[in-house]
DNA sequence: GTGAAAGCGCTAACAT
DNA sequence: ATGTTAGCGCTTTCAC
């Protein structure tokens, strides 16, 4: 019985069929698969022509089974919530899937069951189901980092853990404070002098990051921030609302948001009263959300680097599944500013 | 050696441990996970506290190299375009993976070779790495749900075989006419008779398909089309264009789009030009993106049933996993209408 | 209803 | 440099 030519699917041809092929015996095979330096360059020809005529690739039930390790990263997968410009998973979730594949390992989407947050990566765990996984949403309060900590589970958090200082897995996270920063000097360049913030509630570290990096480069030169900050939740209302009252009150020429939803409402408030955006009044947003990419006339906004996120939570993860592992510390990469019509 | 209390981690409790803590054999144990019913009740509930006590959790690999299945689904993960409103995936993944989960699987994502579309796919196929996959973009000329096909592996295509009628692969699509014959429809009953279509390319065969909704609720209603249909590039930009051409040309009161892309460029055009969406000119944009949803005065925009389209996938999954597989046929679904300021 | 034996396909350790 | 042995943890016969 062969399994060459057009025949009609059978099991997958093993270790064993291509040993038999090759004339050597199955651990051979195994070594020119894992570690072909080990065997005499014929040999090795002859088993990977085998290889290549069966069309073998290794079962990977087997492999792991054997090697105690699934080469698969577990992500719980949040989608965008509605009604806001925010889709970050989207281009991260690529970039993390890109940059695992490429150091051999694949991405398990996992749902996060609102209730107990942490029931999915147990399960996932104790199933031996993934060797690690990137936490993303490490947002103050969230028990999962500290969860995942004491079971010393591999894993890599996508953001700072802000609440927790003796937090010792590693993390990489993006300088909100310096994108700000950039955005609000970049309108200070522009000639503008009374520059707004539109923010989230005091709550939120992220939102309040954030902020410091527009009264970081207000103060340094020299302006002044009094009346000129507003927190509102993450919505284009709040953004309108918000903005509407800085201009009746403080009459900035210039807004810079904590996010592109906040930005959007801004951009509202404007339409509303015959303002045109990047003439009259300058808007920056923050995350270059494609909201940001086809509104007209083009939001300006902090684009935060997630290709290299990805790269560098993987350098991560690949450390912490070597043996013995290697434990980083916290990368902080800087975003950068996408400067479009509307500043 | 017990595993009880706060023990540093150990290698995960086996079958055997639990047997053993239950005075019981593995085969039971097993059974008790497997097919409880096979069990007396005492029985069962002295494995199950045993299960429960040691935290016990089938390791993955053995079972998936012993059933010869992995519960895995693979779905290669494409990002979603940059500079268009265009964000299905996102809603999608998530809906998959909330609807796989539910049916006891999961989600894998893997990345896509432009060269070779189809290596992926081979890859984890015969490394037995998942069970089956959903295809998504399967669009004229898109060998993958061809290959699949002949390599007779599990598959469900969201999206319809357009190009092949010889196709017997269960798939689910959305009935984009249908839906643009609502957006149409709608801003007939709003008043307008002078209703243009801003659409892709004629190869497109969806937006060929959406634009016939168009010509359907037009002819219907014995509204002429003439003059009135565009066709470009799915960018913000070919729909400013598109859309300034028509109104010199065949003053439109209502744009019917192929994207919410588009639908933008139509916005921009309004804009420059002094009139308002919703007011001068009606505007419906396809898939209710979060562009939509944040833009003002709001898109109206049709919206693909995206849950509903994980599930029926899911369902056709569980058929050709059964065994014998269960072969569905294709799935239609309506999409709705959501109507905001701009229509 | 429960237990014993076998083996899924692979790789780590050792022997040659 | 190649072959032999053993076993990862589970489920599937098949006895009892």
């Amino acid at each position: 019985m062969t399994r060459a030519g057009s025949w009609v699917p059978t099991t997958p041809p093993t270790l064993a069929d291509v040993a038999e092929v090759a004339g050597v015996s199955r651990q051979t095979v195994s070594n020119a698969v894992n570690n072909p330096d080990l065997l005499r360059p014929d040999t090795l020809a002859r088993v990977l022509d085998a290889i290549d005529e069966l069309g073998y690739s290794p079962n990977r039930a087997a492999r792991n089974l054997r090697t105690r390790s699934s080469h698969l990263i577990g992500l719980r997968f949040a989608p965008a919530q509605e009604h806001t410009a925010n889709a970050l998973m989207d281009r991260f979730v690529h970039s993390l899937v890109e940059t695992s594949s490429a150091a051999g390992y694949h991405v398990l989407l996992f749902p996060g069951d609102p209730e107990d947050p942490t029931a999915g990566y147990d399960q996932l765990l104790r199933s031996t189901a993934v060797d690690a996984f990137v936490a993303t949403d490490t947002y103050l309060g969230n028990p999962q980092a500290t969860w995942l900590e004491t079971r010393r589970a591999p894993f890599v958090a996508f953001g700072r853990p802000w609440d927790n200082e003796e937090a010792v897995h590693p993390w990489v996270d993006v300088d909100g404070a310096a994108g700000v920063e950039l955005a609000t000097t970049h309108l200070v360049e522009r000639g503008h002098q009374r520059i707004a913030w539109v923010g989230w509630r005091k709550e939120q570290v992220i939102g309040e990051d954030r902020r410091a990096g527009w009264t970081r480069a207000m103060r340094s030169r020299g302006l002044s921030t009094t009346g000129l900050a507003s927190r509102s939740d993450d919505t284009v209302h709040s953004g309108r609302e918000a903005s509407a009252h800085l201009l009746d009150e403080a009459s900035p020429t210039g807004f810079v948001c904590a996010s592109d939803t906040l930005a959007m409402g801004v951009l509202h408030t404007l339409g509303e009263r015959g303002l045109v955006a990047g003439r009259d009044v300058a808007v920056v947003g923050f995350d270059d959300s494609q909201v940001a990419q086809v509104v007209p006339p083009g939001l300006t906004s902090v684009r935060q680097p997630l290709e290299e996120v990805a790269v560098e939570i993987v350098r991560h993860l690949e450390g912490l599944l070597t043996h013995p592992p290697v434990r980083g510390g916290g990368v902080l990469l800087t975003p950068e500013l996408v400067v479009r019509g509307s500043s």
